[in-house]
DNA sequence: CGATGCATGTAAGCTGTTACATGATTGC
DNA sequence: GCAATCATGTAACAGCTTACATGCATCG
């Protein structure tokens, strides 16, 4: 049996929590996850189920209750052991390995910046990371240990993760401050 | 002018700290670097070289002392300009947004396993993570402030991300330990 | 003198995106 | 009745990967 890449793992996963459910819903989840890396666009979803179902890890049932034919998703017995293979798949290096941050790329060249433009490009990224703290509160709040362990610590990751980061950006925002500090000593 | 994406304003970051050097020194830097997004392929690298010269970003001049006529790169003032706009422009919701981890993604589907398998996921896992931590350990070492703070403060991100995804992992250990415990003492 | 590293490139393919197209349902 | 949302798809393209191809330099 295939392995199973990212989007396709996530997509069983979320069918598994959800069924029966439509495509739309797979889409819908994907874009409100806390870390919405993929923009769950139509033209990826809809093959990408197809190319599941034909493999037969996921059936859909027509359902015209309503009249407009809505494809409703499970998943199958060889798709449950699928997503289990995907999860243990972590063992590969390239997915434990360092994750990546646009923010991280930038500090490693913001010496290309005059440092008072340094320091105002720490100050607004720690603003916009305090906006993503929050949202991941929001998402936590809203996936509470009773309702799902796995779920729960699901939305953990993402505070820690944006806790870290805004941790990392006060350490930067520290040290260019101490060689600002620096030059206006010099400077008198 | 255009605005680059990350790949682009990564190798126009790296060329302006190397200069003058070769496309093959960008490869390898990529591949170096502490999170390993890009495999760097050839396929990539060439082809955005030889798009950012005709841009007027990068110039090249071939030095053909030894006898294989080696290009060497550097930036050119656009350039400069370029890459300045590019670090500046993380105000970008979708750059700030929250990383993307495949151990996250399984997390939130882990209770597909039973849970002595959820236990055993989290134990390679962290063990894993102890060694991307070691890891970006070493890079920062070969970083130290004296030789630029902005390369090391770009290695100290690596670090403190792989701290903060073990503490996580150590979080999910202990919430799946105390879930066993509690299945024990059901059993008895 | 052979293996490894340096160095430059191309071709095919995979995976996702944007943008478009269509139509039914639901809530105001 | 009109807007927003639910719902399903397709076509063109972007960006990267793997795999291949080539050849010189350097070190043991």
């Amino acid at each position: 049996m295939r392995e199973l890449n990212e989007l396709e793992g996530v997509a069983v996963g979320i069918i598994g929590e959800n069924a029966p459910c439509t495509a739309y819903t797979v889409r819908m989840a994907l874009k409100s996850s806390p870390s919405s890396h993929w923009r769950a666009s139509a033209g990826a979803i809809y093959p990408l189920l197809e190319r599941l179902e034909t493999e037969g890890l996921v059936r859909s049932v027509v359902d015209d209750n309503d009249g407009r034919g809505r494809k409703l998703l499970h998943v199958t017995r060889d798709g449950q052991t699928a997503l289990k293979a995907w999860i243990k798949d972590i063992g590969r290096p390239d997915l434990i390995a360092n994750v990546f941050d646009p923010i991280r790329s930038r500090i490693f060249f913001i010496d290309n910046l005059p440092l008072d433009e340094q320091i105002r490009f720490s100050e607004t990224t720690l603003t916009a990371l305090e906006g993503v703290l929050a949202d991941a509160h929001r998402f936590l709040e809203s996936r509470p240990a009773e309702a799902g362990l796995s779920t729960h610590l699901g939305a953990i990751s993402g505070v820690i993760s944006a806790q870290s980061r805004i941790d990392f950006m006060k350490t930067v925002q520290k040290a260019l401050k101490a060689q600002q500090a620096d030059a206006d000593h010099k400077e008198c």
